[in-house]
DNA sequence: ATAGTAATAGGAATTATTACTATTTATAAA
DNA sequence: TTTATAAATAGTAATAATTCCTATTACTAT
């Protein structure tokens, strides 16, 4: 992988918010330091370190957000103010488990849990 | 809620499935029945039926799928035939854990593990 | 049966994402 | 340094997924 400062600016705004932002997000704030870049750029480049292993990509609804945090986890996310926090529930045991009772080999698991959360 | 066929429809075709469907999928099934039935007709009264209990939505990375099983489960997900397989791994007791560690007042939880199922 | 009205339908519009192409740029070899 | 070249970019068009809008229709009370 070639450098580019597109993709640089990109992976330095995913890793600096823990607010699971969506390529729009992303967007419009590396606009304030390449003022032409493109949408175009910012979903290759998500895919793209996606695919290295350097971020998360997590579904929410119909929509794509964009994770600094790699390690396996799960999310709690609030009907209230839509915030989606990180958390860690699962374990390896779940893993034999699904083994032992569907003959399924995990490669990744993720709780998602909704509801409301601790600021209201 | 107001009869109409299209919803009498589109709820019989959810729930003699067990395919996870998606939206587009029912869509091209209920014109064989009705053909100029509309795919907002569809998105509406799925949603519908959803908000009233009668069937389930999961998503499926950026798709919404729809399932007739409303009891709360969990899902594996394979990735070679993408076959999606419901199962129950998660327990009352994930919800008092959430709410004692983080005060979150749970009211749906997802466990979804992607991996290779048993007919590969 | 008819009129009133709120729910529903179909189709258009919007949003999210991917694909395409001409141009630019990082990198490596001469 | 210059040059070759393959990868990346901007800009735009296309596609996919979902929501919105207005005419129509099921249902209720007359």
């Amino acid at each position: 992988m070639r450098f580019s400062k597109q993709r640089e600016l990109i992976k330095n705004i995913v890793q600096t918010t823990n607010l699971h932002p969506t390529a729009d997000w992303i967007y419009k704030k590396a606009k304030k330091n390449i003022s032409n870049i493109s949408l175009g750029t910012i979903y290759r480049n998500l895919s793209q370190l996606n695919q290295d292993g350097i971020i998360n990509i997590i579904y929410d609804n119909n929509k794509a957000r964009y994770d600094w945090n790699t390690v396996s986890h799960d999310h709690l996310k609030c009907n209230k103010c839509g915030d989606i926090t990180d958390i860690h529930m699962h374990t390896e045991e779940l893993q034999k488990k699904v083994w032992n009772q569907y003959k399924f080999e995990a490669d990744n698991i993720e709780i998602n849990i909704t509801g409301i959360c601790n600021k209201h």
